[in-house]
DNA sequence: AGTCGAATAT
DNA sequence: TATATTCGAC
């Protein structure tokens, strides 16, 4: 078969009257209500060419205006290539009058998976629509985005692939085609993020962010390190948490970077020594500035980000101590801590606006208890 | 298999 | 308009 395709009506109108023999169908993409096209498929309807529309509109009332204009079948875009297998059967002879979009309660069924071997078979079809349910868009919501950023993270940035990505994930529908795209517009995402946040803010860090992150206490840092790591969601600790006791993987971002983040060149993962990780992150690259002289491992001053739903369940459910034998119990609420929660619960709820801000008391008091924490992991034998 | 970019969809 | 997904091509 055949395919002629013009972008112009009066064309194909004279390409169809130069040889009429030639053409069995016309598969015609038109505004429905263009006047212009009206009398396009005037002409097609005289010249006893059967046509098919094409169109965005959705539903039976797209469907029946375009039965209503002589078509034979309304297609609603996008096409799938399930729409068009049968669709050389409309260049037979198919009465025009008792076509139906594609998405209509058809009462006849029709098995396109059956094996209709007969030519005759196929032309008592013919009447016959193709069920046509066409595979909604995947939507990468939350919860599959999640999964996806736990597989990449757990198999680091650098070389995450999609087919590995894929198998991570464990989702049976979903195919390595859609995680490889997902993968690419997630490192384009990065991109635009940390070309946002640099150099000029991270150099400048007038509004320096704070989350937490790391293990078992709290990693503060510039804005745009702390948008690239709220990119892993929730399971960001849950990861750095699955290191051994008393390190902390970490991975960082040279400062002025806007490079994409998941090539290696940028991707710099270490395992560092907790709570060493402020020093040791400070000598790298710079990024996080000294420790408060009081020791408490608090970025002194500045706005903070607010405590967000993560954070506190960060918090909440993720503070460990490590033990003996290497191993992570986790879960281990000190009453202080659930005070503070507590605290941050009342004064920080509803941080709909981003001025709102945890009492620094309570961040104090919260990082006392964290260095507490820590030195007493250290000593636990 | 991965990646890119155009086309298409939202 | 801008971003997201799909798809053909390399």
């Amino acid at each position: 078969m055949k395919v002629t395709t013009t972008e112009v009506e009066s064309v194909a109108i004279s390409l169809i009257e130069e040889a009429k023999d030639r053409f069995k169908l016309v598969m015609a993409d038109v505004n429905m209500d263009d006047v212009n096209s009206l009398s396009f498929l005037r002409k097609l309807l005289k010249m006893n060419i059967p046509f098919i529309l094409m169109s965005n509109e959705k539903g039976h009332k797209a469907a029946e205006k375009a039965v209503a204009y002589g078509a034979s079948l309304h297609l609603e875009k996008p096409i799938s290539k399930h729409d068009l297998k049968y669709l050389w059967q409309y260049a037979y002879g198919r009465p025009a009058k008792r076509a139906k979009h594609l998405h209509g309660n058809e009462s006849r069924t029709y098995d396109p998976n059956k094996n209709v071997g007969e030519r005759d078979e196929q032309k008592k079809m013919l009447n016959i629509m193709p069920p046509t349910e066409r595979k909604p868009r995947l939507l990468w919501n939350e919860e599959l985005h999640q999964k996806f950023i736990a597989a990449i993270t757990a198999l680091g940035y650098a070389n995450a692939r999609p087919k590995s990505i894929l198998t991570m994930m464990d989702e049976p529908n979903l195919t390595q085609r859609q995680v490889a795209s997902h993968l690419q517009k997630h490192k384009e995402h990065m991109k635009r993020l940390m070309s946002k946040a640099s150099p000029s803010e991270l150099a400048s860090n007038a509004n320096a962010s704070t989350s937490i992150y790391g293990k078992p206490g709290f990693l503060y840092m510039p804005q745009g390190y702390y948008s690239f790591l709220s990119q892993l969601g929730g399971h960001t600790h849950k990861y750095l948490n699955d290191s051994v006791a008393g390190t902390c993987q970490f991975s960082y971002l040279p400062q002025h970077s806007t490079a994409d983040h998941f090539s290696s060149e940028y991707h710099n993962e270490e395992t560092l020594q907790f709570p060493n990780i402020l020093e040791s992150m400070h000598e790298k690259q710079n990024i996080i500035p000294d420790p408060s002289p009081s020791g408490n491992l608090v970025y002194e001053n500045h706005n903070w980000e607010p405590w967000t739903e993560a954070a506190r369940g960060v918090a909440e459910a993720e503070i460990g101590v490590g033990n003996a034998a290497g191993g992570v119990t986790w879960n281990q609420q000190s009453p202080d801590l659930a005070q503070l929660l507590k605290h941050l619960e009342e004064e920080g709820d509803d941080c709909g606006d981003c001025a709102k801000q945890p009492h620094p008391d309570a961040v104090d008091q919260f990082c006392e208890w964290l260095k507490e924490a820590i030195q007493g992991n250290d000593n636990n034998p």
